[in-house]
Formats: structure tokens, sequence, C-alpha cells
DNA sequence: AATCTTTATCGTAATATTGCAATATTAAAT
DNA sequence: ATTTAATATTGCAATATTACGATAAAGATT
């Protein structure tokens, strides 16, 4: 197997899951912390800033456009990535809300 | 390969990942739903609500305990799940700090 | 003690992910 | 028109994940 069975969950479990799992490695959070930090968007240097080689880089810049967490435009012979900021604030809100919902039981268990 | 290159890493961002990774399946976002929709901590019917099997279950709340998403708490013959409140918390954290920092640069790209 | 209940582990098959070299693509620069 | 620069795609090997049947382990029940 190996396949996930995600017509058994709900669109939001799913959402949820895909958003996370976009972020799930550390070159894909890397490469959020990196388009943070550069007050520009940033134009085609990722590739230097992490240790991986260009087409894993790619690789990994395509599955966070896929995911909608962040956006590319192309600019020249070069590609503007940047930030999705309502991608952000939608998995801000998604843990505001599991927070609440904790908050709300607190001390019922272990 | 297919290994993840750790090292290279920030520990925070390897953190991020950890976590974000852990919660980056349908079944596993599924099994912190139904913990946070119970009023008292459950005690073993996560496999009746879910569309798998129990092996499969057992594995997927292995992997959400691992990543300290939740804790697993021998009571009798059976096992009582519940959330972990600080791992919660503190990825609420992570992406209130993102929201703040992408807040800080709006308009500055794309 | 024998059985039931609950959860974990083992083994294994199917599939997905990660990473990179080689190559393709496309626009700018010469 | 060639060359250069930046990014994407292809193909492939190594590894990881997902799922489950079979089985084990351990406390509860009879």
């Amino acid at each position: 197997m190996g396949a996930t069975k995600t017509d058994h969950f709900t669109n939001k479990q799913n959402e949820l899951a895909t958003l996370t799992k976009a972020l799930g490695h550390p070159a894909r959070v890397a490469i959020i912390d990196y388009l943070l930090k550069v007050n520009t968007c940033i134009c085609g240097d990722i590739v230097n800033e992490l240790p991986l080689a260009q087409p894993t880089v790619s690789q990994h810049l395509k599955e966070l456009k896929n995911a909608g967490l962040i956006k590319g435009e192309i600019e020249g012979n070069s590609i503007c990535y940047c930030i999705d900021e309502k991608t952000f604030a939608k998995l801000q809100h998604f843990f505001a809300n599991i927070s609440t919902r904790i908050e709300k039981k607190k001390n019922n268990c272990c």
C-alpha cells in the first residue's frame, strides 16, 4: 500500500494535512524562513542558501507552490517566489482554533 | 536517496518540520480532531472512529506520540491518549510568529 | 487457568518522498 | 545567432511511509 485514503476524511482534515505535510521538511521550512528574512521578494538565490542541489530545491519549491504556501511569478528569466499570506493566515487560524479548543477542556484528562 | 539531511538545518527548522510532518496525514489530523471533540480523554475507541485497521491506527498514534503531539498513559488494559497542550501551544506560537513577520513586510512583493 | 479485550509489534507489499546528475527550456546578454 | 544564466523536468537510486494480516503481550473477566 502506501497510498493515503484521503476520501475517508473531511475536507478540513485533508486541507490541514496537505498544508502541514508541505511544511514537513526542514528544507521547505528553511525556504519559508528565508522568504520571511529577506525583505524584498527573492528572485533565485534560494539555491545558494540551502545545502541542496538546484533540482532538489526546485522540487521543494514546487511542492510549496502546489500546497499554496508560496506563489511564484516569472520575472525576466528568473522567478520571484514569495509567501502566500492567505495560506499562512489560514494555518494560523487552524492552530489558534485548536488552542482554544484545548483551553476549554483543561484538566479534564491526563 | 530519500534520507533527509536534517543536520544541515537549524534546530528550530527541524523542530517545526518534525511537528508539521507528524500532522501531515489526514488520519493523524482526524485523531487530533477526535481527541479535541470528546470531552473526556479517550481510551481506545479511536479505531472505531477511523476508516483504518487497528495496526494502522496504532502506528499513527505512535507517530503522534513520538512527535510529542499526544501523550499516552496506561490505564488498566487500555491506554488513555490525549493532546499534549504544550506542543500545540508551541505550534501556535510558530505560526503566530510567522504571521507577524509577514505582516511587517506587507506589499513589498508580488 | 482459560478466555476476552485492548493495544503493540512484526513482516511485508504498495506507494511516496528525497536527492541528484543530466538535460531541457527560456529569456537576457553578448 | 551564440552564449550565458536561471529555472524546470526527466530519470533513477535510496529510503521512508502507509496499510494491513498475523501474531504477541498484558491486564481484565469469567
